[in-house]
DNA sequence: CAGAAAATGTAGAGCGCTCTATACACGCGC
DNA sequence: GCGCGTGTATAGAGCGCTCTACATTTTCTG
């Protein structure tokens, strides 16, 4: 910097102005000294810069796993809000393991960004508080909902009373659910799913499974061989009834005719032509944008948590219809 | 740090080779200034540190598009080799658009990290040459080789080579490729499968395509109603073979005994019960610590560029099967 | 055309750390 | 008792920037 000012003829402080695009500057000097930087390739640096400032003009974010569309959707939304804002992202992700997960939030808190946003769910509560206390923070798909931390969370209850909601109308009263345990968001829906069918005076089948498609074909092959096999089956996500449709068609069943099928997350797969999924889908990117919404609203003071609760909708594809008469 | 110097009774400069890790203190010390910044939820400054010490332990990695798990799995694969060796990793993306990578390119440059993985192709020539100017930088994925950087690459064209070895042992000879124009690795396939088939005296039919499914549908119609139809299709990816499979399936063409098919990339596509689709897996963590290792020697002194090719294999499912006859 | 207000530029004290040089204490051999 | 090496601790000068307070110039106003 010094060296830009030399060679512009101009003091540090001036050029520090021009590079931080302040108003302060005439056109005459701004354009000097841009012609001195851009000429000894000059770039300011970050670490100096805020270091100096105090601030980082930048949002980090952590993610559980990039290999998830759901997080990289997530982050995303996050980067388009934070640009609109004049604010930079970085991303560290925990790569699966808790101890990546440590490690990326460590980053993120000794690199002081502004704000972060979590998108991870292993942590256990105090282990938000504490990062909570440190830096804002909020939570993404979390339903731990610490209190001291904003969250956005997917209302997957009401994803899956959407899908039973859509099966009844159709003239279904079999539906069964194949679950995904305690996996994360899992427990939400299958609840969804129970109430919402004792609520129209229907009884919720439920068969344990899991968030792949290994799970779905071994349930739906259970499923089949009830006597009374189910008119529809709601899986715990599209993996999952891209392993129901397998089995069905292993059997010969048609689908949407003789069984219906329904997936969860509106993934790639369900697009797919030759699966044509009835889904649910999470508008992923909304959760990027009212996740750095909030933090921008933290940044700026607000201490109060907000919770938010984000709203899916059913996608409608070919693998379901009226129920068999 | 004063602090912590003040509560433990020691130095700050003590305290500094305490968070450092440094060999020169005695345990009694450590052991004090630990308990103090404990207490004080004391946490090193990142920028301070890093502008103090003018280094910043830290590989930075630039990604084209996170929704590629092609580049997400390259990022796994950096973050694996960078944590071997005490480094840090902090991504940035291009969110898929060329001003989005310049950004986030910039970030990283001005954040003057030890050094950057480019996993993204869409800059000129002249952007890797000042990139490599000013940072150690390695590009992953990018078939301009750019003498300034070093390059990880993978051998599509020995992919391609792959697929034709094994179509013509099963008896295929009527072998058809759609390719997708000139994407990303694209031509790279179209030429490998050309002059492997002309090596083997075989005539090679291309049909234009795209890196999706409906492009594979298409192009799979069109190749069907062929007088001559192929006995088997080589499809651009996983994606387009989809494609492929969903229009076979439509006119009741059976895979493997009609048609066999062929995709690229090993995604999780290829490995779903229903599709089941022989591919070419690419080591794609594999990029990703040789691009790191790549760039450590860089950071260490070397400057005479490398280029590595990094060899596919072939996986083989029940979508190929012996030629009719 | 004086005087105030606005516009523009500058000096210099930090930001929180690292790192070189140096100090100090201790035990060793001669 | 001296010099020496070894193990620990410290002082203090930066790293490259920002930001407050102030200086200087230009423009506006009656």
């Amino acid at each position: 910097m010094d060296d830009v000012a030399a060679h512009a003829g101009v003091s540090r402080a001036l050029v520090s102005l021009v590079m931080r695009d302040s108003p302060r500057v005439s056109d005459h000097s701004r354009k000097k000294v841009l012609a001195s930087a851009n000429e000894l390739g000059y770039r300011p640096n970050a670490w100096a810069r805020n270091l100096a400032s105090g601030q980082t003009n930048t949002i980090g974010v952590m993610l559980n796993d990039l290999h998830n569309p759901y997080f990289t959707e997530l982050a995303e939304g996050v980067a388009a809000t934070a640009a609109e804002n004049g604010m930079e992202v970085l991303i560290t992700s925990g790569w699966q393991r808790e101890s990546g997960e440590h490690a990326a939030i460590d980053t993120l808190l000794n690199l002081r960004t502004d704000g972060i946003v979590i998108g991870a769910a292993r942590f256990s509560g105090e282990v938000f508080d504490e990062v909570a206390q440190q830096l804002p923070a909020v939570a993404v798909a979390n339903f731990q909902r610490p209190d001291s931390m904003d969250t956005v969370c997917n209302d997957e209850a009401h994803g899956a009373e959407l899908v039973v909601e859509h099966l009844t109308s159709l003239g279904h009263d079999r539906i069964a659910h194949i679950d995904a345990g305690n996996a994360p968001g899992a427990p939400e829906r299958r609840r969804g799913f129970m109430s919402a069918m004792s609520e129209r005076g229907l009884a919720p089948i439920v068969f344990e499974g899991d968030f792949n498609e290994h799970a779905g074909r071994d349930a739906a092959e259970q499923l089949m061989r009830l006597k009374q096999p189910p008119t529809a089956i709601f899986a715990a996500n599209d993996l999952s009834a891209t392993g129901v449709l397998a089995h069905l068609r292993s059997i010969d069943a048609r689908v949407p005719e003789d069984v219906a099928v329904v997936g969860y997350d509106d993934t790639l797969l369900a697009g797919l032509g030759t699966l044509s999924l009835t889904t649910v889908h999470q508008p992923r990117q909304l959760f990027g944008q009212r996740a750095t919404e909030l933090l921008l609203e933290r940044i700026k003071g607000r201490t109060a948590a907000k919770h938010e609760l984000i709203q899916p909708r059913l996608v409608v594809r070919s693998s379901t219809g009226p129920a068999p008469t």
